[in-house]
DNA sequence: CTGTTAGCGCATTCAT
DNA sequence: ATGAATGCGCTAACAG
């Protein structure tokens, strides 16, 4: 017999079978108006309709797909800060191509903070949300590695150093120094940082890459966000601050371009006066002329695609041979004309 | 009693039930190595993971999840085409953003063709994967529609015209008469057009619009994907074929910049010898001074998120009462430094 | 047209 | 440490 469920209070959600009783029928009806089917009495088919949304009823759809019996489909979950847009693009376009492949579903999970990330690892371990997890420019703490080592759920990070699980990096605290001397090696004798939220582990290596070429006593400003305006409005206070600078790093390539704006509004000339440099190598820095360090962000969501795939065993035979272990890409010094160029060249 | 399962020469997947008859076990123990129990003897542990090597088998997810017993979220499903990088994340990112804001899960299919959108859809339908359908640049049949509808899964669309469900699009043939005016209007005797993909409604649309002003006769050449390359390639064939060209409509911003790079590549001066208008006001536009067509890509995400949610009654208390409906935004004529302006502004 | 019944695959007491 | 029995919420025969 069924109902046995002491639903204190109607603390749980509604099934059929408490529209079944409401309405005054079977439950069998319930599920044939849940799926339309025409075998039914308008008469008793409104009043069911009615109980549903008395009870405000939502039918569970885990119990759907385990009554129907359909292909128990493997799923990921990707979670991922929205920092930057052409990152964000640039690695979940080919992540989802490559899952949608490998036929394995994405869900995807848009990142705030530290908090909502835990929440949300919270209630996909608590739920059996998945079979797989990505992780993107995030990482979690041993005990959480261990509790999904434990219900044998596999882990992948993407710009992020994780421990214990295969992540693809490049070495960020590397491309500042590079970006950072290269600017010297132009000429610059006053260089100066303009950075992004903290939170970003990239940013702070980045950062950690600048300070350690140029100094700690070099100026420098935090962008909360990554955009052209907060671009703009820092490199405004930095000049504003040290008229001297003659160099600029930044983080990102839009802060760059914000910064090249407003360089060139106050009328001093790049990379003439003031030579930049921004990271990632966006689209269309090409056709703007910045020079940046590139990173093969469109690598990131293939490499974290078939990483995980062939930990479920869903990998192509072309690949099962491969292991699965931790990777770090090159950066590249691209140079373009926001900064004089002297010799070397690529790193 | 169990096992009635008449699984015809193993074409089912395996169960615990199997594991536990091939390891000599009860389906308890099976369960708990599934979980990482410690409770469970070495010997008897290895057994079952051999056991659950041999037979390939994958925990059903759908069980787990209504035997814990865990909140039933709800699940929209959103399918999209990879066509264009920054319309992709004009839309998702917001789309991802709100549907987290309403506690509703997202499932991201990247669909390919007409053919893969009609399997997914099949999927979904069969096994009842989602509460909620957000279509993005394309349709469905009525009979999909009211599949759907039988079954209870509402739809909305973005960017398509979609008959019998909530649309947000925008006036893509009045977008194509107005980008072709403007560069008459400025001056253009022989205006011709890179269009993009056909199977893009959206094109062939903009497309109709430019004809509509510019005539049949005038020169037109389509361009398989949206990138700056095949702007490129596509001007150059154009420009070699008809040198008196003087202005050029372009599908979507990409194709414009690359047409800006090759005809100034050939000595050619924008606007002064040939006109230049793209689509969409993509971010760096304006920094590039293209001259495009706006649409309010940013709010698509958002309004996809919100109508899914009211739908599935999980709108806020505040927009409660509002109705979900079909809207069509406003374009934005934005004209920069690749056009000539002459008097009249926006629409 | 409608109710009864039997699983779907797994987690989880309770015994042992 | 391990097995037997029960229920999660729903769909799908099968009767009536």
């Amino acid at each position: 017999m069924r109902a046995l469920r002491k639903r204190f209070l109607m603390t749980l959600p509604p099934t059929i079978y408490d529209i079944a009783k409401r309405a005054g029928v079977g439950i069998a009806t319930v599920s044939r108006v849940l799926n339309g089917s025409d075998r039914v009495a308008d008469a008793t088919r409104t009043a069911v309709q009615q109980a549903m949304k008395d009870l405000d009823f939502r039918p569970n759809r885990a119990a759907r797909r385990l009554a129907v019996g359909g292909v128990n489909r493997p799923r990921v979950a990707a979670l991922m800060p929205f920092f930057s847009a052409s990152f964000y693009y640039a690695v979940s376009a080919p992540l989802s191509a490559a899952l949608t492949a490998a036929d394995i579903d994405l869900v995807l999970y848009n990142i705030q903070d530290r908090d909502h990330k835990n929440r949300v690892l919270d209630r996909i371990v608590a739920e059996r949300a998945c079979e797989g997890l990505v992780l993107l420019s995030m990482g979690v703490r041993p005990s959480r590695l261990a509790e999904l080592e434990r219900i044998g759920v596999p882990l992948v990070c993407v710009d992020y150093p994780q421990v214990g699980a295969p992540a693809l990096t490049v070495d960020n605290v590397e491309a500042g120094k590079v970006a950072t001397q290269h600017l010297i090696d132009g000429g610059a004798q006053r260089p100066a940082l303009i950075t992004g939220p903290s939170r970003a582990l990239a940013f702070r290596q980045r950062e950690e890459g600048f300070t350690a070429v140029a100094g700690a006593a070099a100026p420098q400003v935090r962008a909360d966000v990554v955009t052209i305006d907060a671009g703009r409005a820092a490199a405004a206070m930095l000049l504003d601050g040290h008229p001297d600078i003659d160099a600029l790093v930044c983080v990102n390539d839009m802060l760059a371009v914000g910064a090249l704006q407003e360089i060139r509004s106050r009328g001093r000339r790049v990379p003439e006066d003031v030579q930049l440099i921004g990271f990632d190598d966006q689209p269309l820095m090409d056709v703007i002329g910045l020079s940046t360090i590139r990173q093969p962000m469109d690598e990131f969501g293939g490499w974290a695609a078939r990483s995980i795939a062939t930990l479920l065993g869903r990998g192509d035979a072309a690949q099962k041979v491969s292991t699965v272990a931790s990777v770090q890409l090159p950066i590249e010094l691209v140079t373009r004309s926001t900064s004089r160029v002297s010799g070397k060249r690529t790193t």
